[in-house]
DNA sequence: CAAGATATGTCAATATGACTGTCCCAAATT
DNA sequence: AATTTGGGACAGTCATATTGACATATCTTG
């Protein structure tokens, strides 16, 4: 390993190289674990995990949503996602109803409870995100998201945009 | 939620709006998932998880690193580092020397086993990562960056970047 | 040199979040 | 009527992490 010396702030343009590609791995590995990490702490003390805050967080975005389409965005079996609802559903934070349109569908919201667990954890996400996006600037932001949709399959990106339309 | 559609490029001026909190937060959620798809596959087939490959990945990067260098940078305890690390030695991939200055430490390196599995998983993910970059261009690659950087709290931004010096 | 701090390793016990595989029921679709 | 779909439940397993205690070798400092 060379003693290379690699300037902070712009990509090079030879932008392909192995560092460069390492620095996005190592930056997206400890940047997901950063945004993270202060919700942690509100999760441990109400005993829940990361996986109650998923369910909680996309019940949050789209509510109304279908158990099977709560499945399709975490990518996890029904066995683990089961365990999950049923336990936000013991502690009061998460309701079900019947569909309307299939009664075979359980559509799910929060309860009050719920939506002010979630509020709390959001705001912990927040903070953190507001100051990297007020740090970096506008057009950061425009090159921040539109590397991370490129890394997404394509067959997988419907999914994502479709959290965004009201 | 009302019915607001925002334009899919730009960042608005307004960017601290909560939409696009919540778009940096799950872009950064689907994309991390994204990135390491690939190399699971790899990692179920050689009966490892992606602690190994984290292990595997950091030694590769700096190779010589101590264990307690390793435990920092991966943020979990020392037991459950022990665990990888001698399931990683007893198969040959990684092996331990003494350190040279401080006899105390034991500086972990690739065998060249090791390097071929970490090569392999390397290329998965480096294949996700090229491609995103390529499609959203160099100065994009540049705010993808720099957001991530801005979200790693600020004692932590110096253990990412030594990464990178040789 | 003695005392303390540091780097590493190891023990036991436990928790979380995921998995596979199987089975079931109700409701919708054909 | 038969099949598919949406949801739920069972048992068993695995990977990854935790806390707390303790041991040993080595380095640093008064």
């Amino acid at each position: 390993m060379g003693a290379r010396v690699q300037p902070l702030t712009p990509a090079s343009p030879l932008y392909l190289r192995e560092d460069e590609i390492r620095r996005g791995i190592e930056l997206l590995y400890f940047g997901y674990q950063a945004m993270v990490r202060g919700a942690d702490a509100i999760l441990a003390r109400e005993g829940f995990g990361r996986a109650h805050h998923r369910a909680l967080y996309f019940i949050a975005r789209r509510p109304g949503l279908a158990v099977g389409d709560l499945l399709r965005l975490l990518a996890i079996t029904k066995q683990s996602l089961g365990r999950v609802l049923s336990e936000l559903q013991e502690k009061g934070l998460v309701e079900q109803s019947v569909g309307a349109s299939d009664r075979r569908q359980r559509l799910l919201r929060l309860t009050p409870a719920g939506a002010a667990l979630e509020s709390a954890l959001f705001a912990e996400l927040e903070a953190g995100m507001a100051s990297a996006y007020g740090e970096a600037g506008q057009s950061a932001v425009t090159g921040f998201w539109s590397v991370l949709i490129g890394l997404i399959a394509a067959e997988d990106r419907a999914m994502v945009e479709s959290l965004r339309r009201g």
